[in-house]
RNA sequence: GUGGGUGUAGCUCAGCUGGUCAGAGUGCCGGGUUGUGGCCCCGGAGGUCGAGGGUUCGAACCCCUUCACUCACCCCA
């Protein structure tokens, strides 16, 4: 018979990789919740005019990228390649905006990308997600960014490179826009292929091209600064400024664009070396227009992306134990097995990680089982010792043995493992 | 979608110029201890050598096809 498998480019998390995956999500709530954060959680699937709205229709992710499929009664759905579109949509169905001025919210879930799978990038990977909106100060800017940070290293991570732009806004951007597409357009014969087809469907993407005579060409290309508004301009260097009074350290990065079409004014992106080829660990940035854009309210919005498989990959590699055990009961013969298994579910019921061995093993067999699980005692339960009334308890690290009376035997258990 | 690399035991991998090449380590199970774990010793289970076809007296090894995984490009978290 065939085997079945995953889909390409989807993981499952295997229970030895899980606690690590568990310890970064409740980083992430502890620290977002200091920060004024509540979770929010929406599903996992939209109507796709939503994404296509949102996301901008000329992108690679609405383009190419996107799960598509059409529902029973002939509507089109998408599973969500990334957060920020769905995040609106419930704010603005639920009216938020109305229940106070700013609204700070963050989600972590699965996003759906048909792309290639490669290091650091898969068809289903998970993102922590943050959205502010209803704040359009430069203030809200620093606070997020100074999260993200801290929350990466409250991870464990270190060797982290903030990055930072500003790609201004409705008022300066065109200009900019166009005279990048001028300038490229001069010089276009000594462009890769691709930058070419770039110059068409986007000219900003030129600026981060690998290959080596594209990025001579960009050096003499106009730069973002130049052209930003005073508006922008002010807000910018407001946010620098900020960061720097946070202790941030930050490279401005003039040539960093972003890929979806609605980022205004900053974005960020964080890296870390030892990645591979996708080494960006997180990314966002301001998208003052998108609300109001999409249907709601016109109040600016600020977010970022981070993402998790990305995140794990770069922590350091410490061997996380294994669940713990509290207690092993050993049961040999029928009537003990009898009696283990109503003291073992007292315990559990009672708060206690005991576990025990259903089927007829030796002792040795279970001895090793317990060390297995490394459980700090084990209880050696007979129906010699069912007949004497009693059960030898066993400490696994000092292999000191005692005897207990079996009346009560629960209670004695319980007192015991509390001391430790 | 395009290009490179790799597919042998649950896992990590040996396997020479095609001729005992179906192996090691680890993990799992059992024994050495009539009822006491880790270390040590011994034994056992487990593989259509990714799949299909071809060359050959003979293929894990050579050729073709195909699939999967992986890395990179495009793009992004």
């Amino acid at each position: 018979m065939e085997k079945i498998t995953a889909v390409k480019g989807m993981k499952d998390i295997l229970p030895a990789d899980a606690p690590v995956w568990h310890q970064v999500e409740l980083t992430a709530r502890r620290i977002f919740e200091r920060f004024g954060f509540c979770e929010i959680r929406v599903p996992i699937m939209e109507k796709t005019s939503l994404f296509q709205r949102s996301i901008g229709e000329t992108t690679d992710i609405v383009e190419k990228e996107m799960y598509t499929f059409c529902d029973r009664d002939d509507e089109l759905l998408t599973l969500r390649p990334e957060a920020t579109a769905s995040i609106i949509r419930a704010y603005i169905e639920h009216n938020l905006a109305g229940v106070e001025p700013v609204t700070k919210l963050f989600t972590i879930g699965p996003m759906f990308r048909r792309e290639r799978p490669q290091k650091g990038r898969f068809r289903q990977f998970h993102q922590i997600d943050v959205e502010v909106f209803g704040d359009n100060s430069p203030a809200s800017d620093a606070e997020v960014i100074f999260m993200l940070m801290h929350f990466l290293k409250e991870t464990g991570l270190t060797e982290l490179s903030l990055e930072i732009n500003s790609l201004g806004c409705g008022t300066c951007r065109p200009a900019f826009s166009q005279a990048v597409v001028d300038y490229l357009k001069g010089s276009e014969e000594a462009l890769c292929p691709d930058c070419r087809r770039r110059i068409v469907t986007n000219p900003l993407r030129v600026f981060d091209c690998k290959v080596e005579t594209c990025a001579s060409v960009i050096d003499g290309a106009p730069r973002i600064p130049d052209y930003l508004c005073p508006d922008c301009n002010e807000h910018f260097s407001t946010v620098q400024s900020l960061l720097a009074d946070l202790q941030l350290d930050f490279a401005l990065n003039p040539k960093m664009v972003r890929g979806l079409d609605y980022y205004t004014k900053t974005a960020f992106e964080v890296k870390s070396g030892a990645l591979g080829a996708q080494n960006s660990l997180a990314g966002g940035g301001r998208y003052d227009g998108l609300v109001r854009f999409l249907g709601g309210p016109d109040v600016s919005g600020i977010g970022f992306g981070i993402g998790m498989e990305r995140l794990i990959a770069c922590l350091p590699s410490g061997a996380e134990s294994a669940g713990r055990t509290d207690l092993f009961i050993a049961a040999l013969g029928s009537r003990a097995q009898k009696r283990g298994f109503r003291l073992t579910h007292e315990l559990r019921a009672a708060g206690i990680a005991a576990a025990m061995d259903y089927g007829d093993k030796s002792l040795k067999s279970q001895m090793k089982r317990a060390d297995k699980l490394n459980s700090a005692y084990t209880l050696i339960l007979g129906d010699k010792e069912i007949d004497e009334q009693r059960a030898e308890l066993r400490d696994m690290s000092t292999k000191q043995q005692q005897s207990l009376p079996l009346k009560d035997i629960a209670q004695a258990l319980m007192n015991i493992l509390k001391e430790r």
